[in-house]
DNA sequence: CGACATGTTGATTAGGGTCAAGCGAAGTGG
DNA sequence: CCACTTCGCTTGACCCTAATCAACATGTCG
């Protein structure tokens, strides 16, 4: 995959595939959830799709921004970089995250498309109009934004406190948790992932090395608490085994 | 400084003080500044404030919090630990930040009070039916939970990415640029800095031990970038020049 | 005064970074 | 079509930063 820096100008939307919002694969999880009547038709009027291949870098911080947007498919990171390039992952956008924060119009981080991505976008003025007229979306946002602050927290200690193998383990913690979340289920027994990441984005996400991520998938393999299917897709042999490898007692994450 | 472990429970609103908001030294950035009139009339009635004494733990993490809380004065950390007793902090909280969430009956960290602080609360079910009824109020949230998660962010680059004396010289121009918000300046030249935390609570911020911390301390001190005047006061010689040693080229932060 | 919290400094160690070599798969171009 | 490059990944050797262990200084409080 070839990082390319082109930046994407969000133009006058195309007028291409608009599916219906009723059919959205992330309708009860985005910013749009509790939009319902007139509130969604507004939102179903406004918003345009778009797709990015992988590999592009879709803003760099700092740059203006005059969109916002769902995710509704693929895996996009934020970063940040040092001057010297030490670089440090920031976000993990899944599908339903939202990308953009109204009332800001320039990207805090750059954010790159790892997959193919899927964008469900809508210019800023209208968005924030909507914003200071119904109560249901600022109030979802709230909330997403929020989850993000804990997801950033529990990040917080990974990177300041544990091992390299236990970043290892927490990770792919949650990816299990947040993959069964799409199912309506809870992570348990063996469990089969797919790694959207290199491992050297991995280790940009993680604070380490891609040699030492490198490493410790090797000392897990061989500690017989994962499987390493083909070098991007994981199977863990048991998730209440891999949370002890996580170090944070029992619940926790 | 010792930390007791007695939990605060919000009994009925005491009848003591009760200041005008008018008045208030954090009006203006505390999750009221967008309310007036009416709006604020409904939350100068609910209304009521609090004193906890320097060391007391607030909360715990997971328990019942049936309030929510403007910090008026002080200092208070929220931490995570892990089961083998590794802490880390993940939020600092000074003048007019919010504590507790709307929506959320349970904190997600434990709280301590680092200084004696005032605080001004709100119940639980009166706030989050103004949170509903008035848009202005949810909307300043928004912005405060927003301005949070880029400076977890931030944080992340400094736990994930820099050097045990850049994330000292980090510390301080975060808490330099703090400082400075409150007057409305820009920090710049020699800056005097009471420092709020311990050796080992700013190490549980930075991910680094004490021992660390004191060391980086005393490095800094001797390259003439800092100065000691106490313990707990430090003063900057040459805000340009500690930024250099942040690591992050420029603007960053 | 003794007990304890806080902070400084030194000696040693270990975890993870750095540098380097090599492998397989997928492109790319002659 | 096949040499050649590039990318992603693994593994090894070595080194350095910060953790750990330890001693000691200072200040505060009962």
């Amino acid at each position: 995959m070839t990082i390319s820096a082109a930046p994407i100008h969000a133009g006058p939307p195309p007028l291409r595939d608009r599916p219906s919002c009723a059919d959205c694969p992330i309708r009860y999880r985005a910013v749009c959830a509790h939009c319902e009547g007139e509130e969604l038709l507004r939102l179903e009027r406004a918003k345009y799709y778009r797709r990015i291949p992988a590999g592009q870098v879709i803003l760099c911080a700092g740059e203006r921004m005059d969109f916002v947007a769902s995710l509704i498919d693929g895996v996009a990171t934020l970063t940040q970089t040092l001057e010297d390039g030490r670089t440090q992952m920031v976000g993990l956008m899944l599908p339903s995250d939202f990308l953009g924060r109204p009332g800001r119009d320039r990207a805090g981080y750059t954010v790159t498309a790892i997959t193919d991505l899927n964008l469900c976008c809508f210019r800023r003025a209208p968005f924030e109009a909507m914003m200071r007229d119904t109560p249901r979306l600022p109030a979802r946002l709230l909330e997403m934004t929020l989850d993000e602050l804990d997801a950033a927290r529990e990040w917080m200690v990974i990177l300041g406190r544990k091992t390299a193998r236990e970043r290892i383990a927490s990770f792919l913690a949650i990816l299990a948790r947040r993959a069964a979340a799409l199912k309506r289920l809870e992570p348990r027994g063996q469990i089969r992932l797919a790694l959207p990441l290199t491992r050297e984005a991995m280790a940009d996400y993680l604070g380490l090395t891609l040699e030492t991520v490198s490493r410790q998938f090797s000392a897990l393999k061989r500690d017989g608490v994962i499987r390493l299917r083909e070098k991007r897709e994981v199977e863990i042999l048991d998730f209440d085994r891999l949370l002890v490898e996580c170090g944070d007692g029992e619940g926790a994450g």
